[in-house]
DNA sequence: ACGCGAATAT
DNA sequence: CATATTCGCG
């Protein structure tokens, strides 16, 4: 146990995001053409529980987004570009599953309770994965001598206690403030050619009373998370708050999902 | 579905 | 080279 244990909870208050920042719900993934082109609307109003997705059955929402823009229909099948883990959408990772709880944290829950449209499965499993990992590493030895820091990803948010021990609870003590979603307050990024003006999902309910409540607030806090990775310059713009495909046109077809910003942490 | 380790791909 | 994804297995 460390010194931090004390004042964790002081350093995530801190970083409760200001009412200003909070508002969108559900960060999206999926460039917006896409969703459209796929007809595919999501509504991640899942209220904690088993949320029968309404999404079709397909396996994984492949996507396609190559400099291709005419025969770009079904990229159904075609396999999705590697997700750029930033240290925004990481903390949200992280967010959720400190709030879930080590018991509850299991690839599917993380992934529903992170609101990422786009986010498949095994991008978390295989993040989760990776991130046990640099716990485990961590507590060998972590500490001050510790040096390597090759994991700039994990090391950019704070590791809550909860991780490192075996307490199998969590959520509980995470009372927040009356921090709900809030309203209307337009994206910083942009304004779209237009045709892409569409909505911005709700990804909490009010009609539901306790559980929903509960990530409800977890959900209006999380609201600030996405940074500009590294795309180049040359690439496609703003196109709106949702998470865009960049491709290099550089090295070829080099197509990287990332998300874009929404503010800085 | 989960979790791992290892291979593989970017 | 770093890191995300795929794969096989329990």
């Amino acid at each position: 146990m460390r010194e931090e244990d004390s004042n964790w909870f002081a350093k995530w208050e801190e970083e409760l995001p200001s009412p200003e920042e909070l508002i969108p719900l559900s960060q999206s993934l999926i460039t917006p053409d896409l969703a459209i082109a796929f007809d595919l609307h999501r509504d991640n109003s899942n209220s904690g529980q088993p949320l029968p997705q309404t999404t079709p059955p397909q396996p994984n929402s492949s996507t396609e987004f190559a400099g291709d823009s005419t025969g770009d229909e079904p990229a159904r099948t075609l396999k999705r570009p590697r997700l750029v883990w930033t240290p925004q959408l990481h903390k949200r990772f992280v967010d959720a599953v400190a709030h879930l709880g080590i018991k509850n944290a299991v690839p599917k829950t993380i992934m529903q309770l992170m609101s990422v449209d786009g986010l498949t499965r095994e991008n978390v499993a295989s993040h989760l994965q990776k991130y046990r990992l640099y716990l485990k590493r961590m507590q060998s030895g972590g500490g001050g001598g510790g040096g390597g820091d090759s994991d700039h990803l994990f090391a950019s948010s704070p590791v809550p206690p909860h991780f490192l021990h075996q307490t199998s609870r969590q959520s509980s003590d995470l009372f927040i403030p009356s921090l709900v979603p809030i309203s209307t307050q337009q994206q910083h990024i942009a304004a779209p050619p237009s045709q892409f003006l569409h909505r911005q999902m709700s990804a909490v309910n009010f009609t539901s009373p306790t559980k929903a409540t509960d990530q409800a607030m977890f959900l209006a806090r999380q609201q600030s998370q996405l940074q500009q990775p590294v795309f180049r310059p040359s690439s496609l713009h703003l196109h709106s708050q949702v998470a865009n495909y960049t491709q290099d046109l550089d090295s070829g077809a080099k197509t990287v999902l990332t998300l874009f910003p929404t503010r800085d942490d």
